[in-house]
DNA sequence: ATATCGCGGTTCTAATATAGAGACAAAGAG
DNA sequence: CTCTTTGTCTCTATATTAGAACCGCGATAT
């Protein structure tokens, strides 16, 4: 049983995105389908506690300073800058590919900790990023490694097209989870957005649970030839044994479920 | 007029701090004086949501990656880090001292970007940290400019003695702030924290009205002299121009009210 | 100049979601 | 083994919220 005003709220903030930054009142309730009253209230609550910030000039919402303080206090709980984050420099410079962690949340991907190339094409992303387990070899490798009733889990819930490559038949996917999961890696090409590879490998906690995937990500015209992927996947599979001994070593604290 | 139920939640959440990161559902109902069938109802609609999530052995409860997220869209809308850090961290490598810059958000000051002093002994603090505005170099630098019926209505809500140097009486502050705002700088020695001093320089927007501060801070010992204070004012003053005119040119998007 | 529209904000009341006490099984402590 | 404490769930009176209608304002159109 949850909190119905608290559930719709939370939905509410999932609005205010990087695409759309800024929401009227009336803007916003005509796209949630919703009176304008009860978005109104939403809104001036989440101001006063200085989630959300109202522009006194346009009147318009966005969001506030707020999320700045629990944003690095989930940054600084994760404590990755220190010892991980210095491997995924290593690892990006030795390829010459940008580098990222993403951690497994729900039925999402998300992306926590970046090394980006210093190629001047490279693949860039922000942190924070969430994508669905299904799409792209960061994800997929996580959710290769997920027992098999959350797998049909996540599926269940529709799979979107992102790109022509995106694979949305369940029964297809299964198939090639099963093949990730049994070479211990997972390579993609064009899934999350188009042009782009990925290598992605898995990540574990002491129980021996997924929690998350190192993942190495380029333009599709630099991607591996066939003889040298397994060289690159080697590579990338040596950084996330030395990010694995940090996890087993703290005993590493972000849950699954 | 609020939503009780969603402004009772965030205050909840709250109560998750750097100090105090996790809580289990009766802990925090005890902590807060509210029934624990209330607190398991909010944390549990927060964590379907992924903004919190529970340790499944522990059970406890603490901040999910939801926050990573929208505290990563914050940060990249302020977009400081391009222009405005390159500024702080010539200002900190020339005084070898920290240089932070915190904005006005309601009655608190927040930091909002660092540049550490390279020095071994240096004064540090986090992204998104909060403290009333009646309290160090940074914040009273920003109450100085506010109008005076914001000063009053600040230290209505009472004021916390931090440490000893802390004014806490009314009319001594306003004189305080009156002198600041006069010589256009502020300098305080263990107001925020025992051992520390700090200079700080207001930013306006375009409008003439008080957004921000430029900070130098240090431990008390390496405090210039009264000689030479006046010198490494005019320093400061420099970078603050800088970081104006950035202000200036992209009429500054965060608001005060 | 006047009318119209759409905006954020407010008010009202029926109807619904929530508060809070209490119960429960499971786990832990003594 | 018993006693305590934990998270979770159920119940009902009641406080809170949803949603329509309304308001005054400012921009735009006539």
């Amino acid at each position: 049983m949850t909190l119905k005003t608290l559930d719709n709220s939370l939905e509410v903030l999932k609005y205010f995105s990087k695409q759309t930054p800024t929401w009227g009142v009336r803007e916003l309730a005509k796209e949630m389908n919703i009176s304008h009253s009860i978005i109104y209230r939403i809104l001036s609550t989440f101001e006063n506690h200085g989630f959300l910030i109202q522009n006194p000039e346009t009147k318009k919402y966005e969001l506030g300073l707020r999320f700045l303080e629990f944003g690095q206090m989930v940054k600084e709980k994760l404590n990755l800058s220190d010892f991980v984050l210095p491997i995924m420099k290593k690892l990006s410079e030795e390829i010459k590919e940008s580098v990222f962690l993403t951690w497994l949340d729900g039925t999402d991907g998300v992306t926590v900790e970046i090394a980006e190339s210093s190629q001047t094409i490279k693949f860039s992303v922000s942190i924070g990023t969430r994508t669905p387990l299904y799409i792209g070899a960061s994800c997929k490798t996580i959710m290769a490694f997920l027992p098999e009733n959350r797998q049909v889990d996540i599926m269940s819930k529709g799979m979107e097209k992102f790109t022509p490559e995106t694979i949305t038949d369940p029964d297809e996917m299964l198939l090639d989870l099963e093949k990730i999961r049994n070479q211990g890696w997972c390579f993609t090409t064009g899934e999350y957005s188009h042009s782009v590879f990925g290598i992605g490998v898995p990540l574990f906690n002491s129980k021996g649970e997924i929690i998350a995937s190192l993942t190495l990500a380029g333009p599709v015209y630099r991607k591996p030839t066939a003889e040298k992927l397994p060289e690159i996947v080697k590579i990338i599979q040596y950084a996330a044994m030395s990010i694995q001994r940090y996890f087993d070593q703290y005993s590493f604290k972000l849950y699954n479920d």
